[in-house]
DNA sequence: TATGGCACCTGTAGCGACTACAGGTTCAAG
DNA sequence: CTTGAACCTGTAGTCGCTACAGGTGCCATA
């Protein structure tokens, strides 16, 4: 999966783009203000003219963010990719990184649902103003 | 549990309050400025002067907080109570609502965890540039 | 009473990752 | 040639804080 320089077919619009990763066109811009993307050569209009590279690149960084990576995570990512020296070994360990962090908030959000679940169940869809929600939230103990 | 005025006991300073209920004082300044918290009355140096009323609405707040609802739904809340009105039907409807959020957070979560669970798995920790991560992140497919 | 140092004040800017304009220019189809 | 969609730049808004900068007040100790 080595990426040379793709110059092949005409170039892509900034829509065109956009149409083909999902990626909305304000992103795209944004992508490529903080250096995500690099800057693509303008026509004579000044429209972006993006080609394949640019293409695989923001799926790239599209897959990474669905995954969860932060921007900045990405950016190592890419950066590794870009060096053409990376290990897998490092790839993996902030794989792991954030594997653990995806792990943590999935913990938390587990004992947040056991939480509120319960605090729903308390409910009896009464119509008085005796509610167990409110009565949790306002009590003393954390 | 009717929440009547509290004017008994010393007032807070924001310090105080503060260390009272674990909320940074930016914090409590910034609940003030959005309106979640009443604003406090001065003393002549022009300090906030709080009182048992805010100690236990800001505890309110950091409970919900904690629980994951977003400052609007909080706001939501504490209408609910201040009018003197609401129903347990009304806040039952809230809390679940967010309960679903929080599930559907959840699953995405779970999803996630899997397929980077997979990924690092795949790596067998090698120190040449062939990642399984890498190649999943380039891959055409979605 | 003077003074040192901490707590407090206001106002503004920054974070992450976009999103949403406003106000203008270019491109492509008819 | 005209129309209107697509593009351009730049700025401000979102959420829930957090972090200053630059100033004032409070209180205890000497």
């Amino acid at each position: 999966m080595i990426h040379h320089k793709d110059v092949s077919g005409a170039p892509l619009s900034i829509g065109a783009l956009s149409a083909r990763t999902g990626c909305h066109i304000e992103t795209i811009r944004y992508y490529e203000r903080i250096g995500l993307l690099p800057a693509a050569p303008r026509g004579d209009g000044g429209h972006r003219q993006f080609d394949r590279d640019h293409l695989k690149r923001l799926n790239f960084i599209r897959r990474a963010r669905q995954l969860g990576f932060t921007l900045d995570q990405v950016r190592a990512l890419l950066g590794l990719v870009d060096g053409d020296d990376y290990t897998c070994a490092e790839v993996e360990r902030m794989t792991r990184d954030h594997l653990d962090t995806v792990r943590r908030k999935l913990a938390d959000l587990k004992t947040l649902e056991a939480v509120l679940a319960d605090m729903a169940a308390a409910c009896s869809g009464g119509t008085v103003p005796d509610c167990p929600v409110i009565d949790a939230l306002f009590r003393e103990d954390g």
